[in-house]
DNA sequence: CGCGGATTGGGACATATGTCCTTTTGCGAG
DNA sequence: CTCGCAAAAGGACATATGTCCCAATCCGCG
C-alpha cells in the first residue's frame, strides 16, 4: 500500500464520484488516498483492520477461505465499494481476504478518525449502510442461485451478466481463457466441470471458442437458458 | 399485524432489550409495537415495505422465491434482528419472504417517521449498520458451506450450533421431525437426501431417531465431522 | 379393533459434479 | 524444423444429490 498525500487530487476523485459534499467537513478531513498494485492483497481474513477502504479506480477480488483450504470467491467489486465497513463498526476481524486484480486506487480512512469523524457524520452512515444493504442483496441473489441452479443455468447467467455489463454492445465478448479457472470459482465449481459447460455451449452454438478464448455468440439463448436469473 | 398502541409496554419493551437511551428521543417518540401471530406473513418479495420492523419476540423465518418456483430458506432470526431496513434504506422492493414462525412481537417505525428522524440519528444508524453488518457476516459464512461442503458436513454443523444455542445442556437435544423438511430446505437439499443423511448418523450412533424425533447422542464426533464449521 | 388416509421412511434410478489422469494443443529453445 | 514442456481439453470413474414412487407407520374414527 502506498499513501498518496495529495489533497488536489483527494478532491478530484471525489468530485469524480459525486462524493464531494455529502459528507461534512470532518469527515472529508479525514480521508486520504492509497494505491495498490496489481495482485497485492489488500486484507488477509482473521487480520485486524485499520483502514476504512473506498474503492475509487481499479477491480478487486473478494475471497474466502475455508477451513479445509478450499477457497471460494465471494464477489468482484469495481469503482465505489467500500471494504472494512463491516469490520470497523463490529469491531472485529476480517472475513475475507481482498486483492487487487488491477492497479488500484482507494479512499482511506483510519480507524481511529472513522470513530472520531464519520462516526457522527448521518449522511456517512447512510452511505455505508447503502453499501452494506447493496452488497447483501447481490450477494444474497447470487449464492441463491449458485446453490440451487446447475453449472449450466448459472454459467449462462454469469455470461449474460457480464456481457451486458462490460460494454454496449452486447452480443461479441471475449473471455480470456486464463479465467475460466477464476469463473469455476466464482461460480464454485471445478474448472473440468465448467469446461465440460462451455464443450456444451459451444456445441450448441452459443458461444465459439478458440483457444484460450471465447466468444458468446447467441446472448438471447443463453438468456433463455439463464432462466431470467443474473448475477448482480 | 396487530398493533399495540402502549407506550408504557413499548418503553420496557425496549428497556429488555437495552435500548432505552441509544437512540434520540425523536426516534423513540417514532416508534410503536406491532404483533404477528403464527404463521402471519410480514412481508412478500417484491412488495413495498413501508416499516422499519425490530424483532423483539419470537422467531422469523426468512426465504426467498426463486423464478423457477423453488424456494430457500435464508435464515431462522431471533430476539433484536431488523426487517426492512435494507428497503427502506435503498428505497426498494423487499427481496425476500418473512414468515412469523411463533407469534412475534415487533417495534415499528412508519417510512415517514423512518425518513424524517431516524436518519438523522447517527446511533440509530449505527444500530442499523450493526445489523446489516451482522446478517451479511453470518450470511456468508452459511453460503460458504453450502457451496462447498456435502450435506453431511452441514447437517452436523447445523445439529452442533442449535445444539449449543437452544439450551446450555448440549448433549441430548430433540428436533421434532416436522422441522426435518424445513432443515432440509435450510440446507438447501431435499427432505430425501436429508433423511438418508440421518440413517447415516443414526447408523453411525451420533444421533437417535425414534418416530418423529432426533436426539443428539454424540455431539463430539458431530464437531469433529462438521470440520470446525459452524453456521453464524 | 380394524380400516383408510396422512405422514414418514426408504428403494431405485437419473443427473450433476468432483477427482484423477491421459491426450491434445500451442509455443519457445535449440 | 522438431523436441519437449506447459497449458488446455477431455475421458473414465466415483460420489453427492435429486426425483419419483412405493412401503411402513401412525392416528383418528367408526
Amino acid at each position: 500500500m502506498r499513501k498518496i498525500h495529495d489533497r488536489d487530487m483527494l478532491r478530484s476523485v471525489l468530485d469524480a464520484h459525486r462524493l464531494s459534499g455529502i459528507f461534512d467537513e470532518k469527515t472529508e478531513a479525514a480521508m486520504e488516498l492509497a494505491a495498490f498494485d496489481k495482485g497485492e492483497i489488500i486484507c488477509t481474513a482473521d487480520e485486524r483492520i485499520d483502514h476504512l477502504f473506498l474503492l475509487v479506480k481499479g477491480k478487486i477480488k473478494i475471497f474466502r477461505m475455508l477451513p479445509n483450504g478450499k477457497s471460494i470467491l465471494i464477489r468482484f467489486n469495481s469503482s465505489l465499494s467500500t471494504i472494512g465497513d463491516l469490520e470497523m463498526l463490529n469491531d472485529h476481524a476480517a472475513s475475507n481476504t481482498v486483492e487487487s486484480v488491477d492497479d488500484t486506487l482507494f479512499i482511506v480512512i483510519q480507524r481511529q478518525a472513522f470513530v472520531d469523524t464519520a462516526y457522527q457524520d448521518p449522511a456517512f452512515l447512510r452511505f455505508i449502510i447503502q453499501q452494506l444493504a447493496y452488497k447483501l442483496h447481490t450477494f444474497a441473489n447470487a449464492s441463491s442461485l449458485n446453490l440451487l441452479y446447475p453449472v449450466e443455468t448459472r454459467f449462462a447467467s454469469y455470461l449474460v451478466s457480464i456481457s451486458e455489463d462490460e460494454n454496449e454492445q452486447a452480443r461479441i465478448e471475449e473471455i480470456k481463457a486464463a479465467k475460466l479457472t477464476e469463473i469455476a470459482e466464482l461460480l464454485g465449481t471445478s474448472y473440468r466441470h465448467l469446461n465440460r459447460v462451455v464443450s456444451q455451449f459451444a456445441a450448441a452454438g452459443l458461444v465459439e471458442r478458440t483457444r484460450g478464448s471465447l466468444f458468446v455468440k447467441d446472448i438471447r439463448q443463453l438468456k433463455k437458458l439463464a432462466n431470467g436469473n443474473l448475477y448482480s
